[in-house]
Formats: structure tokens, C-alpha cells, sequence
DNA sequence: TCCTAAGCGAGACGGTACGTCTTGTCTTCCA
DNA sequence: TGGAAGACAAGACGTACCGTCTCGCTTAGGA
């Protein structure tokens, strides 16, 4: 059992990878960005690029990757979705990742992976806050859907317009809008 | 001035495309769906097809096409937002389409053309409603995404799930979530 | 059994059609020269077009068509194949329909068309001349296809270069060029 | 400088689609053979064929290539048009080919490219044995075109009638019908 | 320090879908 | 009601990407 020591040039050229499709993204919008762009920008082969990642979709996500962690470790158990104040501010600092992942030029498949992931989010959240013995008005799934749908809508709206908002301000603006509905369904 | 009647066959082809379209996304998703297999369910010539509609898009979207005026014409001076009930209540009448269109099978790009429709009928009836001589206390714009991201998440989520909930019931528990905020804001 | 006397409009559809396939043939090449640049250029539908020809080939050759009685009639018992005097001479007087239909221009299935014809003409000629009760010392299909060959050949050179040699003058040079192999393979 | 040595594969592929086109060629003829028909035959992808040639004519016009030179090696100061010799010969040991670029079934294209490579190499010929201060009594032009087209129709008939006449034979009736009339021509 | 396995670039390859083009047939409308 | 207009099915074209692959070169790491 020999654990050998992995090539430094591996993450290398990752981080090469991830930078060329953020660039790629922000130019021509997700979805038009081709794996020969990529690679091309990057300097790396073709193969090199497929051993790497299974494809475009595969890349962004694992940039993505540890976002879910870092997330989740922001529960609050006594502030609902405590996680959108984390995500704003994150995202504030990573501005070109943030509207490569959520703006209008990110892809189907980019803001479908993210919505699952805060739904799963989402839900976990509100599911420990359903009064016990008590009925929904509206089906916990509902609830959740619209919750992500807001919060993903007002995240791309703030990442692709240059507004001076800072990100506490945006969360503060998500919540006035979103938690009256919520508290009422949960019978708060 | 020779005002040639149409020939009947080409609003029976395109009506064909529709059905074939419409059939073929709820098999596979609308981004899995080729030209070949349309044209092959509706039984039609490739250049038919291109000598009808652009490409995939342009046929999906005439489908869709007078759904805007029909929702404009359900504007209600003393409600807002009035369009979202006879959404409800008309996607209810054409589950199918409605799926193809909003549902998870639909595409990127259909759900991007629905949502700019949607933001331009949202933003009319807002703006409407904007007392003057008052600022805001959130950017109408946002408060316009916010809106149609809460709506078109549990339309999709409605349609996905085959759920007992009435149109009416859906639209009630959209309202209930996302007019307390909206009052809210514009400071009724 | 009312003998229809032939609608003038169909003689004159079929004039339209022939100028402007030479029209066309003329800017483009036949090869390049499609059905609907014809129909186009005559103002004419696809069908009416279909109604007169099989296709495009049939158009040209119908412009040709009595060329064959015409060269069979200047046949000369006295002289081994007269028809290229006639032929040099009436093609030097429908310069633009020659240049169609011989030229560089001119598509493969017609040179075909109009080789066929003139091999018939030939073997026909040189056959009535073989000397009775003598084999020849080459095949005679070979030596028909030589004469056409070398026929066309010049007739298309002559017809693409403005040149000012007449059609008496490339006629005689032809005879010239060919004569004495002809009819030293004929034992004369 | 670095001369990267060239993929093996790539002149393996290129000679499969040779061969593929000959023999489809054969079945079918030069403009019916479609580019499906030669990448399925040759079981090679389309995109494969695109990288490698243009189109149908430049894979067979590649096939041909190197023949001029070929041909030009051939040239001998003291016998006029010696390369028809070689031509002959040559042709003779690749019936297939020959008849694929010359016969019947060959196409339009192939036939003018080939006619302009011996326009180009007859007229060499030709030119130098121009007798120095006299005038031609035909052109020169019109003496080549002459040439070529006796020769070709001569090699296309040899080709597509199974005939027993040795390449020697075909040869020395070509020379004996085209030679009478050049040496004229030239004023020898 | 050498040597060997791996990472890597280059790019050929088979596939699949695209949107365009042309052909010859067939249906509809109009005079 | 007969003929012109043009809608249509069929299918080839050349282009663009994809994901797999083969090939040698270079280079890091363990011996």
C-alpha cells in the first residue's frame, strides 16, 4: 500500500479548468460556452479536460462543490433560513462566480442543481419548524418551492443589476418579503 | 390587392407540430427533444418544418403566443395581480401544455421567454399600484422578480406533482404568501 | 373526338421556359442553374414548370430537339461527314443557345445527350463507307467515338473563345485535323 | 521547427474513403454516390470525411493527385505526346480506378479536372515543338483542345467496353488517327 | 540521481443534430 | 373545371459539438 503522494499539477490545472469557464461564461453565456472554448482558453487538452470532469455540467458544479457545506454549517435554530444572510454575503464576494452560477448567462442545468440543493436546504429548515399536531394550510412542498423561487429570483436579479445594495440589505429586502407568508403558513 | 386565402393545409401542419411537440417533451424533456423526432411524430418533411418555424424555440413559443393577451385582458383595476387566477385556472384546462411549457421537462429557453412575459404583466400591474410621492422601500424591479419567481415556482411545482389542489385552491396559497410582502412594500 | 386546337398559352410557357434556362445557363452554368431560378426567372409556377418537363435535362434537350433531323439532312453520300459544316454553321448562328448547350458552361447530362446523338450520326456515316469485304484495323465504335470526341471538343473551344475564326474556318480545320486519320483507318 | 511526424490513422482513413468511393463509384456512378454512402461504406464518421476533404470531388480529385506528375516524368523530347503511352499503360493496371475517373460513370467534375490536367500537359508538349518563325495554320489552342478530346474519348471507350485491345494496341491507334492531323498542323 | 508511472497536449475519430437546399409530387384555390 | 401557385415529403449537404480514443512528450515522485 503505497499511498502516493497526488501530482501537484492535478489541482493545477483544475483551477485552470474552473477559471476558463467562469471567463467563458461571463463573455458568451453558459449554455453557448463549448468544451472547446474551454479548453482552448485553458491551454489544455481535450483529454485532459474529459479525465478531469465528465463534462461542462461537471465542472461548474464541482466549483460549486463545498458551497452546500459551507451553508448548512449556518443554521440557526432560532432564526428561519438563517442560510440566505451566509449566501448573500458569500456571494458578494465572489461576484463573477455568482452570476456565472445564477444570472441570466448561467445555464438550465447550473440553476437546476442549485435549486435542488437549496430546496433540500430549504426544506430540512422548515420541516423543523412545523408546529407538531398541527395541519399546513399549504403543503410543506409548496411552501418550499416558493421560498427557493424568490430567493433564487432576487439572488440573480442582484447579481446581474449593478445596484449599490449591499448584500445585508438584499437579505433584509428577502426577508420583509418572504417571511410574513411564511410565518402565517406555519402558523406562527 | 389579390388577398389570397391561406391554403388550409398550413394551419393544419403547424397544428400537427404543436401536438407533435408538445407529446415529444413530455416524453424526454423539451432539451432532449430533435427536430428529427418532431418531425417524425407529426409525420412532415424536414424543410416543412423549417419553412414554418425558425427552430424548436419559435415553435414552442408561437404555441404559447396569445397567452399574453389573454392574460392582459384579465387585469383587475382593484386587484392585484389579478392574472395569476386566470393563469391557474387556464393552465388547469391544459395540463399538457402547461407542463411542456412551465413544468420540469420544460427548456431554458421557453422558461425564460414565459418569464420575461410574466415581468413585463407584473411590472404593468405594479407600477399601477405604486402610491406617488412615495419612495419604496425596495427597488420596484426586485419586488417584480421576487413575484414572478414565487409565481412561476408554484406553477411548476403545482403542475409537476399531480396534487388535489384546485386552481383556485393553488392561486389562494399563492396570495396568501406573496401579497403580505407586496403590501408591505408598497405601504398599504 | 374534339381536336383541341393547342392553347397558344402552352407554346408560349414553354418559349419563357427555354429563354430562361439559357438565361440562367448562361450566368451560372447548368449545373448550378436550379428549377426554381428558372421558374423564377419565367414567372412561373413550380407545377406549370413540371407540367411541360420532367426536369431540367428535358427543358434543354426539348430546346434542341429537331437539331438531329436537321444534321441527318445534310448528309452528303459524296462526303464523309457533312453534317459538321451544317452544324459549325447553324451553332455560329444561335451563338448563346450553342454555347449553353456545347460550352464549358453546359452541364455533363447534356454533353451526354448531345454526344449520343452525334455518335449515332457518325457511326451511321462512317458505317455506309467501310469498304466492303475489308476489316478495319480499328474497332469502328473507336473510331466513332474518336471523330466526336475531337468534334466536340473543338466545337466547345471555338464556341467559348471569341475568336474570329468563322464557322467555315474551325469546320476546316477540323476536316484537316481529323480527315486523314479517318480515312486512313478506312483504307482509303 | 517541429516537424510533427503525421498520425498514422490519418493516411489509413484517407485510403478506406478512396476506396470506399471508387467502389461505390462502380455500383452507382460518380453523382449518385452520396457522402453517406461513401462514410457508411468506409465506416467512418461524417465529421471524419469533413476533416479530411471538402466534398465527393476533392476526395477523388486526391485520389488522382499525383498522376500528373506521374504522367509529366513521362514526357520525351523526341516523340510528341509520349505520356499517352504511359497513360495507357497505367490505366491498364488500375482498371477500377480508371474506369471510376474516366468511364461512363464517372461525373462532370472529375471528368473537367481531368481534362484540364492534360490541356496543361499537351500543351507543353505541343508548344515546344511550335517550328520557331512560322506561323500555325490553326491555333494552338484549338490544336490541343483537339488533342485532348480525341484522347479522352478514346481512354473513356477503351475503359467501358471489355475489349481485348492491349494498352499498346489502344495506344497506337490513338497515335495513328491524332498523328496524321498534328504533324500537319505543326508543318512537319 | 535515475527511472518509471502519471499527467498531459494534440488531435483523430465515430456520432448526432443542426439548419439549408433542391427535387418532383400533390393539394388547393382561382379565374 | 382546368391550370397556376405553392405546400409538401424526402433526403443530401456541410457545420458544429460531443465524448472516446490513441499517441508520444514531459515531468514529478519514489527508489
Amino acid at each position: 500500500m503505497t499511498a502516493t503522494r497526488p501530482d501537484r499539477r492535478v489541482e493545477r490545472t483544475q483551477r485552470t479548468l474552473h477559471a476558463a469557464l467562469i471567463a467563458e461564461i461571463l463573455v458568451k453565456g453558459y449554455d453557448a460556452v463549448t468544451v472547446q472554448d474551454i479548453i482552448d482558453r485553458a491551454d489544455v487538452g481535450r483529454s485532459t479536460f474529459y479525465s478531469h470532469f465528465a463534462d461542462k455540467d461537471a465542472l461548474l458544479v464541482s466549483g460549486i462543490g463545498n458551497l452546500r457545506g459551507f451553508l448548512a454549517s449556518h443554521r440557526d435554530p432560532d432564526r428561519s433560513l438563517a442560510f440566505t444572510t451566509a449566501m448573500f454575503a458569500h456571494v458578494e464576494g465572489h461576484r463573477d462566480l455568482g452570476r456565472a452560477t445564477f444570472g441570466r448567462k448561467s445555464g438550465a442545468a447550473v440553476q437546476e442543481h442549485m435549486a435542488r440543493m437549496f430546496t433540500a436546504l430549504v426544506k430540512d429548515d422548515l420541516a423543523a419548524r412545523v408546529p407538531p399536531r398541527r395541519a399546513l394550510p399549504i403543503p410543506l412542498d409548496a411552501l418550499v418551492e416558493y421560498v427557493v423561487g424568490a430567493f433564487m429570483a432576487l439572488l440573480a436579479w442582484w447579481l446581474d443589476h449593478r445596484t449599490r445594495l449591499s448584500a445585508a440589505a438584499i437579505d433584509a429586502h428577502f426577508r420583509a418579503l418572504v417571511m410574513p407568508g411564511v410565518e402565517a403558513a406555519l402558523g406562527r
